[in-house]
DNA sequence: ATCTTTAACGCAACTAAGTTGCAATTGCAA
DNA sequence: TTGCAATTGCAACTTAGTTGCGTTAAAGAT
């Protein structure tokens, strides 16, 4: 897969992205663009651009898949392995620039890691 | 909610949790049960013994609902959060018992972690 | 500038995990 | 052993995400 031409939906969908740096769920951009891209579209693109490297996804403590963008990922690998953050109040997402330790394990290979923090954010916190 | 009797259902699903002490999904539950108890009783039962702190959930990297047995938690809260270990060998789930250490995060409140460590099992390993 | 190819798209129908409403059943306390 | 609220089963529903397929439109070739 990954995305081979640019068509106005590409750039609408990433346009999304471009309006913040926070995540976004694939629920919340399915219904913002209902009216100009196809829900199947929206999760296709999504995939692809997953594929290229230009999003990540994440899963929230509901289930529901959350994008957004990469900063130093290439098409062949997501480096950017970060922990992030969920607002139990307003329900933002963002990603954090913080590096969690995962001790060493016995018997077991970790390969990877997801960290799903929950909390309160700045703006709920006041 | 709570369990409150002790009816066949509940020894039943409990009993599931005594034979080894893996998680296991609801969906895995509701298919092995399948000719014992209905999907919709599993589902209620896997939430009141979760709400009176006998088992603990947590979601693995598919947005599968996982449950295991709680060890010191308490009806009134689950204290015992630990990371999860999934093998993406053979999928198996296992509660770790190790503590991660989340750094201070400027500007928010972190009230609770979900972290699942992906890779390969004792087994898959050899 | 137009043609041709095929990636990308939209639509409708589907899948699967989990939920809801309600009537029937069953623990269990009196 | 009776009464009744908790529990259960069933069918229908909800919702996120997927699939198949016919149509549309990028973009390189002519």
């Amino acid at each position: 897969m990954g995305v081979i031409r640019k068509t106005q939906s590409v750039s609408l969908l990433l346009n999304e992205f471009e309006k913040n740096s926070k995540a976004i769920s694939a629920i919340e951009l399915v219904k913002r663009l209902a009216d100009k891209i196809n829900k199947t579209t929206v999760y296709r693109l999504l995939d692809k651009l997953e594929d290229d490297g230009l999003l990540h996804y994440f899963l929230d403590f509901n289930g529901v898949k959350w994008f957004a963008k990469c900063k130093i990922c290439s098409k062949s690998k997501h480096h950017d392995v970060h922990p992030h953050f969920q607002c139990t109040d307003c329900g933002i997402i963002d990603c954090l620039q913080i590096k969690v330790t995962i001790p060493k394990i016995p018997n077991r290979k970790v390969a990877n890691s997801h960290i799903l923090l929950l909390g309160q954010c700045k703006q709920c916190l006041q």
